[in-house]
RNA sequence: GCCUUGGUGGCGGAAUUGGUAGACGCGUUGGAUUCAAAAUCCAAUUCUUUCGGGAGUGUGGGUUCGAUUCCCACCCAAGGUACCA
């Protein structure tokens, strides 16, 4: 009678599928708990041992909260709409929706392999029609709404009209793009209908404006930066150029300093919530106006420093600036336009951390400084940004190191306007530690006084105003795509209008060709008839354009964080055909109580997603403004990549440690083929693809090593390592109970299987308690004081380290409780039966089994988890007349008079030796000389 | 470059508030059992040593009676860097 964990599992897989066990109810007596995981992309590479690590922490709190009385919601979808689908349905023409299909049965078989607590009744696909119609739905209201200020959240659009109606835009607190001019009311009703949408185009959340992007002519499609490598385009090697393009953008900026407020209330790492403040990047200053020499513009900067603003020694312009095409001389119109153009080839990413080489230009204009009059040279540099600020600064070379650099390269003056500041070899940046001189009405100042006094006079003589600036950009909403959600709208003249409500979903229309049109349109430009009717309001087939009733549909769909930014909600009611979420549900639900997964989200889906759920709570349309109360990093399990190395030019291999002898190349190559000693399994590799099957190596000691590499696990580096077959030879227990043991959780680590027959073994052990050589056998017997003690020194740690989610040396625990039950040869129903629950979350099949084996009908997880009894901890001891019950501590007054040596001579020989002698584990002896004796337990 | 995280035996990792560094597991070595193997069980296992010791938590400094833990500088690795999800 042997563990048959393959039986075991697929029996309870089975019964809890059947039984429906874990399917949560909207209505309960029971305190609700909401354990959440980021819904995975369904990869064609299939699910790796990567994804479940998250997967297996939540379910393991999910089943521990069940044990303590909750009504748990826990339940998995898919967000099903990406690139890779994509990519896919170009390369075979297949539709993406297939090969999604496929790669979600495949997940989910996966899934369910693994004995997962989920709520499967509730699962949600992001490309299925039903719930992105929703996602529409959400656009919809974003479109509908602009951001009022005063009340600081969002309001229906026909507000801002009525506002225009009465009062024009004059004493209007919103948010809304830069260039609005004002108007009165009458102006207002004078404007015609384009007039006026384009106008409350400026204020919607979601929006319409012209953006840059990377733009490949070749591929006639845009690439994200991801996608472009050294300059040029991954796919081809093509050219890649800065592009504007009408883009749908979401007005996130209008949430930034509630998105900045909302992080100090959530149980999120603090590294995480840094990460989100420093994206957010709130930076107080001012901006400063500056005229134009011998032209009527003015060049407007931000500044954090108006402190020093009587430094300006020059200013400096992004490549991209609207003014530097009217700007330059004649003298320096072809050095400028030949810089403006090698820019626009470079990523913004490239341009940010190529800080050692500094490149600018000098663009023949003069500033006019604001206070003195002085002339400033005015250049252009590619380290300033057109995306941030107003894509100029002020450059104060003694007080900013870039500024100080380009000043040093360019051989532009210095001026030092900092009291005793040395600024011979690099620039005073630390604010505050002097007082300013050489600055006029600033003079003898420190930063803070100076500050207000020099915004109150630049606000004074109209020539800038204290500001406050984010860095954090408006999203772009747009996507060259095909597989994402339509974005509702159709162009009238132009002019973008919503589809109502009631027509949605706007269903993704079947194209021919998954690229984009020959004349660079997106790919739903390739659908036959991609327009709406307004009269029979349908996508009508073979409709004709007119100007009348017909009207072409946005081309563009959503970008992939669409979907993701508010699934966790349809969680709560997937099933509501009238809502995206129902009240009562949301009412009872609430929020997620535990969301895990991964902090590579940190500034995308869990920003976007966070002010969605703002916006929506503006609207009254959810009960709390933020949705995820605690959140927990799971670090990435990175796969271990295998290299061979081939000679230059030959087919001839050569071992790891070898090569130095050769000019060599390296390949990667399948993991599958690689031992734990880095052994390659040549065989294999000739099988693998025709170009080995003829190789020679070059071995060390009769083997081939491969050189490793730790990266992400993905399909293209051949080290993803599927769990099916971990499954298959240990068994889901033991995958659940080794992912966990292999540290802790929010850790990056790289997978290896070298440990995991340790985990398996303990499985048997805990199987062989509940046996003897006849079979199941547990004894109705009094349990031993020592078995007690065992079982109730487990009980407390083990729960305190789920608390903690410190599932590594909750594992360590259980081992060590098997071993010392297995000495005492414990088989007492008194400790054997709260061990099963203990184990219950993590060994999930296996104590369902022990359970039913011990006489229950009923399956494991609606059992209260164990509570520790503290008095079988307690213990006498004859040295030390003292109990202790986990933190111990002991104060001890020693004589003043003892030198710090006696003091601890005297505790090495005595009170430590007979402190060891006591429990499990070690003691600890502090000696604080002349004073207290701490000893620690 | 910038933001975030991490660096401890042959390996994954543990160490509560600054107090015996290396829990637990893998691997290795030795032993028991076996005709043998698998499985199982027991013991040893940071390195070094002239067996007295000595060194040791990425590197170099600092604070402290005492530092894996706190501070400063640096090196290395991973994640993000706005159209990968």
């Amino acid at each position: 009678m042997g563990y048959n964990f393959l039986e075991i599992e697929k029996k309870w897989q089975n019964y809890w599928a059947k039984n429906q066990t874990f399917k949560a109810s909207n209505k309960s007596e029971l305190p609700k708990y909401y354990v959440l995981d980021m819904f995975p992309y369904p990869s064609g590479a299939g699910l790796h041992v990567g994804h479940p690590l998250g997967y297996i922490a939540s379910d393991i709190y999910a089943r521990y909260k069940r044990h303590k009385g909750f009504n748990v919601l826990h339940p998995q979808g898919y967000d099903s709409f990406g690139l890779p689908a994509e990519q896919y349905a170009i390369q075979t023409g297949q539709h993406p929706n297939l090969t999604t299909e496929a790669n979600i049965n495949r997940y989910r078989k996966q899934l369910d392999k693994m004995g997962f607590s989920f709520d499967w009744s509730r699962e949600v696909r992001t490309s299925q029609a039903d719930f992105y119609k929703w996602t529409q739905w959400i656009f919809l209201l974003l479109f509908d709404s602009y951001y009022c200020k005063t009340t600081n959240s969002a309001q229906p659009i026909k507000k801002l009209v009525s506002h225009f109606e009465t009062n024009g835009n004059a004493n209007l607190n919103a948010v809304s793009d830069e260039k609005i001019i004002s108007f009165t009311p009458d102006d207002w009703t004078a404007f015609s209908y384009k007039e006026k949408q384009e106008v409350l185009l400026m204020y919607r959340l979601a929006y319409l404006s012209e953006s840059e992007v990377n733009w490949c002519s070749e591929l006639g499609t845009v690439l994200a930066n991801d996608e472009i490598v050294n300059g040029v385009s991954e796919r081809g090697g093509y050219m890649v150029t800065k592009k504007k393009m009408k883009q749908w953008s979401m007005r996130i900026g209008a949430y930034a300093e509630r998105l900045l407020e909302g992080l100090n209330q959530l149980d999120w790492p603090e590294s995480l919530k840094e990460m989100q403040r420093n994206w957010i990047g709130k930076s107080i200053g001012a901006n400063v106006r500056f005229n134009i020499q011998d032209y009527k513009g003015v060049i407007e900067v931000f500044t954090t420093r108006p402190d020093t603003l009587f430094g300006v020694t020059f200013m400096t312009l992004a490549p991209e600036h609207p003014l530097v095409n009217t700007i330059i001389s004649d003298q320096q119109k072809v050095e400028v336009l030949a810089y403006v153009e090698a820019s626009a080839k470079r990523s913004e990413r490239d341009r940010m951390s190529d800080v050692k080489s500094i490149s600018g230009v000098f663009t023949g204009a003069y500033a006019i400084h604001p206070f003195t009059k002085e002339p400033i040279p005015i250049w252009i540099g590619d380290y300033v940004l057109a995306g941030y600020g107003t894509g100029a600064v002020m450059a104060v070379p003694c007080g900013d190191q870039r500024d100080f650099n380009f000043a040093k390269h360019f051989n532009i003056q210095i001026r030092n306007i900092f009291e005793g500041a040395d600024i011979t070899t690099e620039a005073f940046v630390e604010k505050g530690k002097t007082k300013i001189k050489d600055s006029d009405f600033l003079n003898g100042l420190a930063y803070k006084e100076a500050m207000i006094k020099v915004i109150k006079r630049l606000e004074q003589e109209g020539s800038g105003e204290g500001t406050i600036n984010y860095r954090l950009r408006d999203a772009i909403f747009s996507r060259q795509r095909y597989w994402g959600e339509p974005i509702p709208i159709y162009y009238k003249n132009g002019i973008p209008v919503a589809l109502k409500t009631e027509n949605l979903p706007l269903v993704l229309p079947e194209v021919e060709q998954y690229l984009p049109t020959p004349e660079g349109a997106p790919p739903l430009g390739n659908a036959p008839t991609w327009a709406w009717d307004t009269i029979s309001e349908k996508v009508v087939p073979n409709a004709r354009l007119n100007e009348t009733s017909v009207f072409p549909l946005e081309l563009n769909t959503m970008p992939g964080w669409a979907g993701s930014s508010w699934y966790f909600n349809r969680y709560m009611d997937a099933d509501n055909q009238e809502a995206f979420v129902g009240k009562e549900a949301v009412n009872y639900w609430q929020n997620v109580d535990l969301y895990i997964g991964g902090s590579e989200h940190a500034t995308g889906h869990l920003l976007y997603s966070r002010f969605w759920q703002k916006f929506l709570f503006d609207l009254n349309l959810l009960p709390v403004d933020e949705y995820a109360k605690k959140l927990i990093n799971q670090g990435m399990i990175l796969g271990s990549s295998a290299f061979i190395y081939r000679k230059k030019g030959t087919q001839e291999y050569v071992s790891k440690n070898l090569i130095k002898d050769f000019e060599v190349e390296s390949i990667r190559v399948d993991i599958s083929m690689v031992n734990n000693s880095d052994e390659l399994d040549l065989e294999a590799l000739r099988k693998w693809q025709p170009q080995f099957s003829t190789a020679s190596f070059v071995l060390e000691n009769g083997v081939y090593h491969v050189e490793r590499e730790v990266e992400k696990m993905s399909k293209s580096k051949y080290n993803v390592v599927n769990p099916d077959l971990i499954c298959e030879q240990y068994g889901a227990d033991t995958l659940r109970m080794y992912e966990m043991f292999l540290g802790p959780i929010e850790q990056a680590k790289p997978w290896n299987t070298a440990g995991i027959s340790g985990v398996h073994s303990f499985l048997k052990k805990l199987w062989k308690l509940y046996h003897n050589s006849e079979g199941f056998y547990v004894s109705e017997g009094s349990a031993s004081k020592e078995s007690l003690k065992s079982l109730n020194q487990t009980i407390k740690k083990v729960t305190e380290d789920i608390e903690n989610f410190s599932f590594n040396t909750c594992i360590s625990s259980f081992m060590i409780c098997v071993n010392e039950l297995t000495a005492q040869k414990c088989n007492e129903r008194g400790v054997l039966e709260p061990l099963a629950i203990l184990l219950a979350p993590f060994a999930v099949h296996l104590s369902e089994e022990l359970w039913q084996l011990m006489g229950h009908d009923t399956s494991i997880s609606t059992v209260s988890f164990p509570i520790y009894e503290p008095s079988y901890l307690v213990e006498s001891s004859k040295n030390y007349p003292v109990s202790f019950n986990g933190k111990m501590r002991f104060t001890i007054e020693l004589s003043l008079k003892l030198n710090p040596q006696e003091i601890e001579e005297i505790i090495m020989k005595d009170e430590r030796t007979q402190l060891q002698l006591q429990g499990r584990n070690p003691k600890k002896v502090i000696v604080v000389p002349g004073k207290i004796i701490n000893i620690v337990g």
